[in-house]
DNA sequence: CTACATCCTCTAGCGACTAGAGGAGCAAGA
DNA sequence: TCTTGCTCCTCTAGTCGCTAGAGGATGTAG
């Protein structure tokens, strides 16, 4: 007999809510677990573990597709890794170009903040600014 | 009269698309204009503006309500700018904190892509990283 | 006159959840 | 034993900011 892990149990150690869990079952992302008699979800330790695993690679921005292909892959340790190689890779090219946009942004953002003179809307930079794109910092947007 | 400008036209000034355009006048972010005997919208040179000021925000990553508001503002010249400059403070501090939980993403991504040794997915790091995150470099996630 | 582009309204879908209704089960204390 | 209160169940609908598609009307160029 092993443990019993419940819904919320299986919440709390692997940092998944448990709306989020039950919405996971749902779209197939998580098999659905065994009940108890009085029809709760009965989790294993290793469906708590690829609850984590989900868990961090959402955390990494992963979306629901790649990580059930991730999955999978886990499951069939034999396989050759350059999937999993290349799903990362994409992530990481994403990660990169989100990155140089939001630092243009910041630029834009701190010009716009670091010009208004606190006083009338007539005379803010901010508005002026939105209004005016072509008297952006970087016209990169 | 004015010039007649179609809401494609105007998609094409602002370079806002089309059904957006609909939407944000569905929502209420945009006025509805008038309409052509043929029941066509027939916008003004200054609501394109508007709708440029819109595209404009919303690249920067200004929510909804948020350009609501700002525009408002835009309408009322008079009024002291601060509850603009509030609202770019705080996109520039939600920007600077994506951009370092970005960061982090990045770091950890290449970490894993760096370490893997292209064979089986039995060993491989992509996939033990994201099983453990513990074994992370950095745990600010 | 005939294509074809553009326009109209309406509904439904996306991703990844989140919130809430309405009800059942279960453990612990009085 | 009863009651309190927590957790659990299912189901539907809402979030944000669009986007896609159906099915039809109108406008324009050759």
């Amino acid at each position: 007999m092993s443990e019993q892990i419940s819904i919320g149990e299986a919440a709390r150690r692997s940092g998944v809510k448990v709306p989020t869990i039950r919405y996971y079952e749902q779209i197939g992302l998580l098999p659905a677990p065994e009940r108890t008699e009085g029809n709760r979800r009965n989790y294993r330790a290793d469906e708590v573990q690829r609850l984590a695993f989900i868990r961090h690679s959402r955390e990494l921005g992963f979306g629901i597709d790649a990580i059930k292909t991730l999955l999978v892959l886990q499951d069939n340790p034999n396989q050759p890794c350059a999937t999993a190689d290349h799903i990362a890779k994409d992530r990481l090219r994403d990660v990169e170009q989100r990155i140089r946009s939001l630092n243009a942004l910041k630029l834009e953002l701190e010009t716009m903040v670091e010009e208004c003179s606190h006083g009338r809307v007539k005379e803010c930079r901010v508005i002026e600014t939105l209004a005016h794109h072509d008297r952006c910092v970087h016209q990169t947007h």
